[in-house]
DNA sequence: TGGATAATAGTACGAGCGTTCGCAATTCTT
DNA sequence: AAGAATTGCGAACGCTCGTACTATTATCCA
């Protein structure tokens, strides 16, 4: 690996923190370059333009979203038990975020009203994490953990807003206790939802 | 009134509108002199400086909050028909504002990680809503519209999070629906806790 | 090891930002 | 209507931003 790659990939770890507690929109090239010990058109050589740093922070972000949350989650069985971990795994990478922030959340109010490459981007990452959690839902109808009649699309809207609301009390009002909230409300969801005719052997063992 | 109040009341007009759009941090004063059809000191002029002129948005659009949504519902009598009423305007709000934005939850992304006054002020206000939800679902409790096991918190915390999540995704991902999936979580949510001895007649007037 | 190539620094530019200040115009008061 | 007070404009300041261009330095490959 020659050493350009390896220092842009060092700029772009140091972005990604930066964009994590200033949101996209706040990330500086000026400041960048502060923090890596660097001239500004040093590390703006390695992009061909601020958006085009943006985007690489976005994909890189969204790469780190996958291997923590997404990839360990598939190798759980699908149903009830699949669909535990996303969440699980997805409120953990949430709670560690209450510390930086997350780049999906805050992105989805900065660029709520901005069109452009980023926007749609992020549109992109959101709607497939989105998909993502829809056809695990489904399959847990499908598999019959869930009732025959659940809205899966309403499931993970409630999901999401758990999530949010996680967001929200931790990081901006620093409500202590918003984490378990996440956890009871979920467990009061799925319930509403939950197929009485499963063994529940199979939705305990968790 | 003198017209530099005037002036002065239309500029807050203004500048409610654009940083409703754009957030608080993204009101400029430039941008909002163009809108006026004034010079930019023309505009500063009548705020001692940016910050000022942020927190006097703020407060506006808590005085429009406060009427739209919150006085109206006092007048309700109390318990679940009053947080019913509470629930549907704020949603009613948030819904109108999916064309604008919503401060409230803009500002929770912004200031999150900006100390400073406006990030006081805005968590004053947001405190001050999440309590007033939480007095009313005492009440709901007290009066035994809701079991007496109910966690007022875990209530408020879940309410919450529907309206983000219609923000995020009716103003975000432009999803179609979202304004009924905040209103079926809201009903799944307080049928959770409903208490079964209450009267039925009580809940089904709503 | 030397020459080609890649990486970084330095400097400068134009635009937009909040803010200051002095002056002209308007509005209010009596 | 006249004088006082208020209101608004215009220009300028210092700052930061993204970006472009040139020169120097470090790295890679033969």
């Amino acid at each position: 690996m020659r050493k350009g790659e390896l220092t842009r990939a060092a700029i772009l770890d140091v972005a990604l923190d930066l964009a994590s507690r200033d949101g996209l929109e706040g990330l500086t090239i000026g400041l960048l370059a502060d923090k890596m010990n660097m001239s500004k058109s040093g590390v703006f050589a390695h992009f061909g333009s601020r958006e085009d740093l943006q985007l690489e922070v976005l994909k890189l972000y969204h790469h780190r979203f996958e291997q923590e949350v997404f990839f360990p989650s598939v190798k759980e069985p699908r149903g009830i038990q699949r669909l535990k971990s996303m969440f699980a795994r997805w409120v953990k990478r949430v709670s560690v975020e209450v510390a930086s922030g997350c780049i999906y959340i805050s992105g989805a109010v900065e660029y709520d009203d901005r069109p452009g490459p980023i926007r749609e981007e992020l549109m992109a990452m959101v709607g497939a994490w989105q998909g993502a959690l829809l056809r695990c839902v489904k399959q847990c109808v499908e598999c019959g953990d869930l009732k025959a009649d659940t809205d899966p699309q309403q499931l993970v809207y409630e999901m999401y807003g758990l999530i949010l609301a996680l967001h929200h009390d931790a990081r901006f009002l620093r409500i202590p206790g918003s984490l378990g909230r996440a956890g009871v409300g979920f467990e009061r969801l799925i319930e509403t939802y939950r197929n009485p005719q499963t063994p529940s052997a199979v939705v305990a063992q968790q």
